[in-house]
DNA sequence: TTGATTAAGTTACACGCTGTAACGAAATCA
DNA sequence: TGATTTCGTTACAGCGTGTAACTTAATCAA
């Protein structure tokens, strides 16, 4: 929301040729492709730090002011691109909770693994010194995200397998932060079970305090306990 | 370790005049000292972006070449300064599970209240682009915090609070990760019960399986459950 | 005292990126 | 035809970086 310059959508409501339309000469719509197709490969190839917008817009056979008409800056249009390229990827809905907050976190295992990874120590100094932009960035990756994850420890609720009186922002929290920080910092690697061990410890936080019937998939369900043992 | 230029230990070994004393003007230590205190005032101002070492070398009444005599560049400077600022601060051996852990993390949420918290989000940056600054970054500010945190967990096992096969790694990415997080994201505050909290839910996450005997303090001792309940 | 050695301060420089301005050419609408 | 807006190009000032060159100062060894 207000990340680009001026919203293309105010100018063309619907699909197609609409009633009303800007004067002047339109834009070039494949340009926008063209300048996130180059951001994309060049945050995959240098990181944050390495993209420039002189760069950008030389990959993308661009003028440089040209992306300052639709983009306020560097960060700005990172966030527009990322965001698009990481889509809404909510968490599923399959009635069983860890397998809903399991898919939920695996969206972000994947994005970490390419250029939302490689993005995000950079954009986080960024974030933390415009304050628009951090609110942008909430709202337009970790709402949905949240919401969606939300929703489905609601559900967990109402099936009996967590408690009523979770603190779910604090939870919420406790699910992704993990994954964040292994990727800011990388003093441990991101790995395809990572997302379902913290789930299963998570689960085990908010179960509630006599143990239910189990009904659909207990913490635990499916996996042999050996595995996760060992290492005290 | 590694982070400045030139130790000065390899200078004189005890304390004062040693035997052996490197030729030539030596060093002066205030320089040292008011350089530190420079960045940390600066850093506590304006966050890590608004921190050059142009700035800092004015500030501390001194020339830029100066400090980068002593320091590779502005991250190690921040690093050192930071890890001097924070101290060990392990987690401290009381006896009671829950104690030691919170007073581990407590030490996290006094230092993102100040320079650090300014620090953080712009070093996470630079931590990404120089794998041996990370390193240090590591070695210097996690290790030890998360030596004495494992061994916080290991006494608590030893006294039946916390199962024995957890992944002890993984679990001391559960207890820091939310804090970090939040400091660095900005989506919610880090508030005095924050630490508590996320111990309480992690307690429970590695309670063992059948409820031992009660032995010191079991997760959510001496709080009021209603305090704790309501965001559903 | 003399010479060697190293730190400190000052000044200066090239480099890269930023964000904007100015210009002419092109595309669209009324 | 005229108004409007985009696009590409070129140019510019500003800022911080990291290093070099030079002079002065401080210390040790002979």
């Amino acid at each position: 929301m207000a990340m680009e310059r001026r919203n293309t959508k105010a100018r063309g409501a619907a699909a197609g040729p609409g009633p009303r339309r800007a004067p002047g000469r339109p834009r070039d719509e494949r340009i926008d492709e063209e300048v996130r197709a180059a951001t994309l490969a060049l945050l995959r190839e240098g990181g944050y730090g390495a993209l420039s917008l002189e760069a950008v817009a030389e990959r993308a056979g661009v003028g440089r002011p040209t992306l300052y008409r639709r983009w306020a800056g560097k960060p700005q249009l990172v966030v527009d691109t990322l965001v698009r390229s990481m889509g809404e990827a909510p968490a599923a809905d399959t009635g069983d909770t860890r397998e809903d907050l399991v898919s939920g976190l695996s969206t972000l295992t994947a994005a970490f693994a390419g250029a939302v990874g490689r993005a995000l120590p950079g954009l986080v100094a960024d974030l933390a010194v415009e304050p628009a932009l951090a609110q942008a960035f909430r709202e337009r990756v970790f709402a949905t995200r949240r919401a969606s994850m939300a929703a489905a420890l609601a559900r967990g609720v109402a099936r009996g397998d967590i408690r009523g009186d979770i603190d779910v922002e604090l939870v919420l929290d406790l699910l992704a932060a993990p994954l964040y920080y292994r990727v800011l910092f990388g003093h441990a690697p991101i790995q395809g079970r990572t997302a379902g061990d913290v789930v299963d410890l998570v689960l085990r936080a908010v179960a509630p305090e006599t143990a239910p019937a189990q009904r659909t998939a207990p913490p635990g369900a499916g996996r042999p306990r050996g595995k996760r043992a060992g290492r005290v």
